[in-house]
RNA sequence: GGGCAAGUGGUGGAAUGGUAUACACGCAGGACUUAAAAUCCUGUGGCCGCAAGGCUGUGAGGGUUCGACUCCCUCCUUGCCCACCA
């Protein structure tokens, strides 16, 4: 019988059952054994499994099951991030609710998930849009809400036409929509928010603690959080004397300042163009700006535009009184929406002053070109050099210059320059200084308000007497109201239904009405590890023990794309939730790996593309173990992965090989192994079989070196297909069955059914997950003559057989005395001989 | 523009500073077969050579070293992330 693909399907079916029927991966907390909590990130349920998933999930499992096998106790589970717009979506088009269509969606992907044999325990799955779970979405939520980290605010946001709802910041990817590319314009709204800036600082600290993230991850959410220090330089409005603080990383070049620039939404635009006989220019200005997007306004990188406000600043440094213009290079979002201009040490400046014939100055000397004259530069030097036409700051270095003129600007008072009327100057001390040495962030408050119908609801009511009143703890969860028209024409669905809209107020029981946005999904997500920790307790969020317990998550795994987003959030959420007081760690995934993507004819698999690969049929064909096998053995699991489909099938090959070891080699037997027997071919197999351990058991520990850990069980195989069972049969079959069970046990934890199925065959009464991972025997790996290779001049020339460890002299004797090395140094001085041990000569020659 | 990662046979990929190309795919030849598939065996970086063997070779160019895919410098290319961030 081979290892047809009726074989596969009947051994895959029977071991997925028989894991069901035992509950071999069901665990629970057991301080007798070290806990290992294996996750990967759960999958939105579109109804397939793509081989992104059977790529991220397969490489979890081969840890879990690695683990498991080591003696730990391992939390291996999975659920699903079920709420979003993507359900919406599909029930307009389908005609069904988002309810139907997401769960009908979930048991779809709970079967293709176990066809595939991960080693879930299934007792712990969760759906976030299911009750039991969003219910605590709201008691998080009404908990922030409490201590203010939930807030509404009016602001402009971004907004996606198409979608018809508001997006966070981490949302719009190039001024589009991240989910349907549609350009994202500004609105203005009230949304509720969350404070992530309130941990900005810790985000930011605790990122030096996570020593095994990826570093290009770390280096990602460093720069989205963004710290940078600078100093806030209040400049004053000459004629109004409003101050106009702006923020500058570069204080050294202060003295330098020839203009000023608002953003076109700054706020104090509206006062300084008042009697401004440049109003009208500038309104049409403003006009036509706001009209392009910010994407547009981004893409028009290399045009400049603005215009001059009539209105003068006065710079505090120096008193001297500098055009203020508007531009749309300067964005309202970030520092304090002003800037000081310094044209000859910043080339958007200088690109700007250039196109609209504005002064400049000199204040860095560039050591390269020491006397360069303003009329020749031909863009603005940025690197570092020492201050010239900076007053008293002359001949520093300008780093240095930073810190001096940041404190200087802090503690003194405007000088007394003539042109400065006397109450613009008194106005200055009430600042405290002319300037602040300040820390900016460009991380920004998450927006969660969603006007959207498939998410959670907001637990707030909004009563005319009392305000915004939290829905009561005993009221919770605010559920979904199942009849509800979804047209995806805009505004909050939720709106249209007054048998939701209408309540009375908790408070004064009066009328009153209910929020009707609901929560962005990635509040779901955030904190979803911790409540597989005890994924059906309806008493409480989640059991502090058994948080205590299985938390952090040991390994993390999952797509790079959530490297900013998903991982910040939950960093985000673990730090509030130790604030409360429910946990007493500050960062929830100790190691994260981030999976390469899967390509297929060297682009990303992608539906839109037409290039996927459906892992059903793979798994059909070839069964979920080739499919396995395959994924881990083409490339390292962060490395991107080529699809081949002739590749599968070698896979495939590998284990009917396997397959057929087993049914014709093996022969049960009982005689105990004697190393003093042991002939060459014997003692070979035993080394191939102790490296193959020893490997194999590294390469996963050590940096999840897959690829390479099949290749030593391959290494194993060919020798043990050659193996020769004749003189002292019984003793050698002995051997070979050894060397067999290895591979079957080495192989387990990634092609679980083959070798389940083989593992009951040979010997098994139990679920090969349950037997302990083989050892090695160090001994064994000795070899009693050992290649040496022979250079000259760095270059190989010959290679001998040596025993083991034999000393430099021994080498040396028969090396120097060899025919064709003799050729090599013939003529030549021996300058030295180095030697590696078992490894290497080299002889040096002059 | 800034940051990060990577560049090795026909292909996927291996190599604590120590034999470059492990392992596999593919390809070629052979065995088995009426034939094919499957399986097994042999070969497989390039150039020269009947062969033994020699030369050359890890994106390019330098450097350190007895010895460099590996470390350092300069540059090129590709991918990813961020970006009028003051």
């Amino acid at each position: 019988m081979a290892y047809t693909t009726h074989e596969i399907k009947r051994i895959e079916t029977k071991w997925q059952q028989y894991w069901a029927d035992h509950q071999t991966f069901k665990v629970s907390v057991d301080h007798k054994k070290p806990k290992y909590y294996c996750l990967e990130m759960f999958p939105y349920p579109s109804g397939k499994i793509h081989m992104g998933h059977v790529r991220n999930y397969t490489i979890a499992d081969v840890v879990a099951r690695f683990k498991m096998m080591q003696g730990y106790n391992v939390l291996h589970p999975i659920g699903y991030d079920a709420f979003g717009q993507p359900a919406e979506n599909a029930a307009i088009k389908n005609k069904t609710h988002p309810a139907e269509w997401t769960y009908h969606c979930i048991e779809q992907m709970r079967e293709e998930l176990k066809s595939m044999g991960f080693s879930y325990d299934w007792d712990r799955e969760l759906a976030t849009c299911d009750r039991e779970y969003y219910r605590w979405n709201q008691w998080i939520f009404l908990k922030m809400f409490e201590c203010g980290i939930a807030y509404k605010k009016a602001s402009s946001v971004n907004w996606c036409p198409s979608c018809e709802t508001t997006l966070a910041n981490e949302e719009v990817i190039q001024g589009e929509c991240w989910r349907c590319k549609t350009k994202v314009i500004q609105k203005d709204l009230e949304q509720w928010y969350l404070k992530i800036t309130q941990y900005a600082e810790e985000l930011l600290e605790d990122l030096k603690t996570l020593k095994h993230w990826p570093e290009r991850v770390l280096t990602m959410q460093e720069n989205w959080i963004g710290k940078s220090y600078g100093v806030e330089i209040y400049f004053k409005a000459k004629k109004t004397g409003e101050t106009i603080p702006v923020f500058t990383t570069r204080p050294d070049t202060i003295f330098g300042a020839t203009y000023m620039v608002l953003a076109p939404e700054h706020p104090l635009v509206e006062k300084l163009i008042k009697d401004s006989p440049h109003r009208g220019k500038v309104q049409a200005f403003i006009d036509k700006t706001a009209k392009k997007s910010k994407s547009l306004r981004m893409m028009g990188e290399l045009q400049k535009k603005g215009v001059f406000t009539g209105e003068y600043a006065i710079n505090p440094v120096n008193g001297e009184t500098i055009p203020i213009w508007i531009a749309d290079y300067v964005l309202m979002e970030y520092g304090t929406g002003a800037i000081m201009a310094v044209p000859t040490h910043d080339q958007r400046d200088f690109l700007f002053a250039k196109e609209y014939k504005l002064p400049m100055r000199i204040v860095i000397q560039d050591p390269r070109n020491p006397n360069a004259r303003v009329e020749d530069l031909e863009q603005a030097f940025e690197g570092d050099g020492i201050l010239v036409n900076s007053a008293q700051f002359n001949g520093l270095n300008n780093q240095e210059a930073k810190k001096k003129i940041g404190e200087w600007m802090s503690a003194e008072l405007p000088p007394q320059f003539g042109e400065i009327s006397p109450e613009i100057r008194d106005s200055w001390r009430t600042n405290k200084g002319i300037g602040k040495i300040t820390v900016h962030w460009r991380l920004r408050d998450w927006l969660i308000s969603r006007q959207r119908y498939w998410g959670t609801p907001i637990p707030i009511i909004y009563c005319g007497r009392c305000g915004m009143v939290p829905v009561p703890d005993d009221q919770l969860p605010v559920e979904l109201p199942e009849k509800i028209k979804i047209t995806g024409l805009g505004g909050s669905p939720l709106a249209q239904s007054k048998e939701f809209v209408n309540i009375k107020c908790p408070k004064c029981g009066k009328s009153a009405k209910r929020e009707t946005d609901t929560m962005a999904t990635f509040f779901d997500s955030s904190w979803y590890f911790l409540r597989y920790c005890c994924a059906h307790d309806d008493k409480q969020i989640f059991d502090k023990k058994e948080v205590a317990y299985w938390m952090p998550v040991d390994q993390y795994i999952g797509g790079i794309e959530h490297a900013i987003l998903h991982l910040l959030y939950s960093r985000f959420f673990t730090k509030f939730f130790r604030d409360l007081g429910l946990i007493n760690f500050s960062e929830p995934f100790q190691r994260l790996l981030t999976q390469g993507m899967v390509l297929k004819d060297g682009e990303v698999m992608s539906k839109s593309k037409g290039n996927t690969v459906d892992p059903d049929s793979v798994v059909d064909k070839y069964g979920a173990d080739a499919l396995r096998l395959f994924i881990l053995f083409a490339a390292p699991p962060e490395d991107q992965l080529e699809w081949n489909d002739a590749a599968i099938e070698g896979s495939w090959k590998f284990l009917n090989r396997i397959w057929h070891v087993v049914n014709q080699r093996y022969k049960a037997i009982n005689i105990k192994i004697d190393s003093r027997q042991f002939d060459e071919q014997d003692k070979n197999l035993e080394r191939d079989r102790n490296a193959a351990i020893k490997e194999v058991t590294e390469d996963i520990s050590e940096g999840f070196k897959f690829n390479t850990a099949i290749s030593q069980v391959m290494i194993l195989m060919n020798t043990l297909e050659k193996y020769q069972v004749t003189a002292n049969p019984q003793h050698k079959q002995a051997l070979l069955n050894d060397a067999i069970k290895t591979v079957i046990l080495l192989l387990s934890p990634f092609t679980p059914h083959l070798c389940e199925e083989m593992w009951e065959k040979m010997s098994g009464k139990e679920s090969i997950a349950k037997i302990a991972w083989p050892q090695y025997n160090e001994n064994a790996l000795k070899k009693d003559l050992v290649q040496i290779v022979v250079q000259v001049d760095g270059k190989l020339r010959g290679k001998f057989m040596f025993p083991v460890d034999s000393t430099q002299e021994q080498l040396k004797i028969v090396i120097l005395d060899d025919a064709k090395i003799k050729q090599y140094i013939q003529g030549k001085t021996i300058q030295k001989v180095i030697v590696v041990p078992n490894k290497l000569v080299n002889i040096a020659t002059s």
